[in-house]
DNA sequence: AGTCCTAATTTTGTATATGGTATTATCGTC
DNA sequence: GACGATAATACCATATACAAAATTAGGACT
């Protein structure tokens, strides 16, 4: 798990700021402090800030510090914050959030794919839904294929930014759907929508497709909601905290 | 003009990447000889590269140098890759990107802003169109307000992944607007057509704003494609090569 | 006593030097 | 000719020194 002491650096800090554990607009311990701290040299907690700016958590300045920045103002589309965000922990905004995002995109973009997928690109999907049934019918890890699935759609839209949108939201989507599959039967049931989405982006038919993965993605959205409201210990948490040190 | 050293450096290297000034997958000169080229210490370097690699335009390792990453993998929803990317030319490519998404996310948000958007939203909407109206009749930054209104809409989804999407969409607009402005009715004409998309949102006329918004959004693209048609130079534009020396 | 200007302090910004480590390539041996 | 050890290369990490900038405090003047 170790990778090296930048990466470990990054994501420690990276993980306390999304979690809140800094107050918004106040400044971080200073770099002397973080080195100590983290037992690691100025060097590398500079660099590491360095990262944390480019992904827009933080900005510096002589004497002020580094200020954590307003969670608007942060690249939600980085994978690395995505992350973070997930682990800090699933709020009922972040979901809202998410599902409005995914109904904005997902319906457009499968328009797109059912007009100009590839031979190629529907073989990969194919292949990821392939996975999906033989992880159902024959055990496996079905969320793998569930993402690959949907990243193919993304990619098939032959368009960089989507494409782009498609490694955020595979961030995203991997933590909803670790929790939509716990629902013992979502994947089984989930199954027949997946190929209907295929089957009409194979057909070409942009509207059928769009269609087909509302339902998906409301089915989905539905399961979420059914397990937190199972599992559900706070009515708010806002911070869950679980300050898992990252030693 | 100039910041600090930190800045220029990551954009000088960040625009020369994005320019396509290094193939891709083959490594950038060494840290040594960037440290003599750019006239810059080792430190600013290697937390310059830090910055690229957090907006993932580069990998590193022992050995294998700095490399360049395939377009598909950095964060076209950096602000700062867009900015690059922007600078290093508009290649017909990222315009149709650019247009695919603008069609995917402008008017589901538009959807979205007309069943959500608070009177708050409403009234900077509404300044916005007014420093657009401004600008047209007794001169003044057309520009700037129009990327107001569009930040305005995205703004008033409540949502943080649609905003951050809009800073993206801002760096982007700003370009093509710049582009679309340049016809010399083209701000008069479109006023009209915004104005029709914030009554709709004030009715809370989503069906209404989502069609406004599309005539909007293919009537700019027109404007784009006329304007670049009587300005072609090159048919090709891969790499407009401006490698202006950022001193 | 209040206000403004100046200076000191704190914290980040920049530069340089040094040793370590991992990867790759080359050379030698089998 | 193939495999393994060695050496070179380039990033990884640390330590130190100095500069720049902004805040804060103190002092002087009104």
């Amino acid at each position: 798990m170790i990778k090296n002491v930048h990466g470990n650096t990054v994501d420690h800090l990276g993980e306390a700021i999304v979690a809140g554990h800094y107050p918004v607009g106040s400044s971080i311990p200073p770099e002397p402090l973080l080195c100590e701290e983290l037992g690691v040299s100025r060097t590398v907690v500079r660099e590491s800030v360095k990262s944390l700016i480019a992904k827009g958590l933080v900005t510096t300045g002589p004497k002020v510090g580094t200020r954590v920045q307003p969670s608007d103002a942060w690249n939600w589309f980085d994978p690395d914050v995505i992350i973070w965000q997930s682990k800090a922990g699933l709020t009922p905004e972040f979901l809202r959030d998410l599902q409005d995002l995914r109904r904005v995109v997902e319906p457009a973009a499968v328009r797109l794919a059912a007009e100009r997928a590839s031979q190629q690109d529907i073989a990969d999907i194919e292949a990821a839904y392939e996975g999906m049934r033989h992880a159902v019918f024959e055990g496996g890890d079905y969320v793998t294929y569930d993402l690959r699935f949907h990243q193919g759609l993304l990619k098939a839209c032959r368009n960089r930014m989507l494409v782009q949108m498609s490694k955020a939201l595979s961030a995203l989507l991997r933590t909803s759907f670790e929790i939509s599959t716990t629902r013992k039967d979502g994947p089984r049931s989930s199954l027949p929508l997946h190929r209907a989405v295929l089957d009409a982006v194979i057909a070409k038919n942009a509207a059928l497709a769009e269609k087909a993965i509302l339902v998906l993605i409301d089915g989905a959205h539905e399961d979420i909601e059914q397990v937190l409201a199972t599992r559900k210990r706070l009515p708010k948490l806002n911070q869950p905290a679980p300050h898992l040190r990252a030693a």
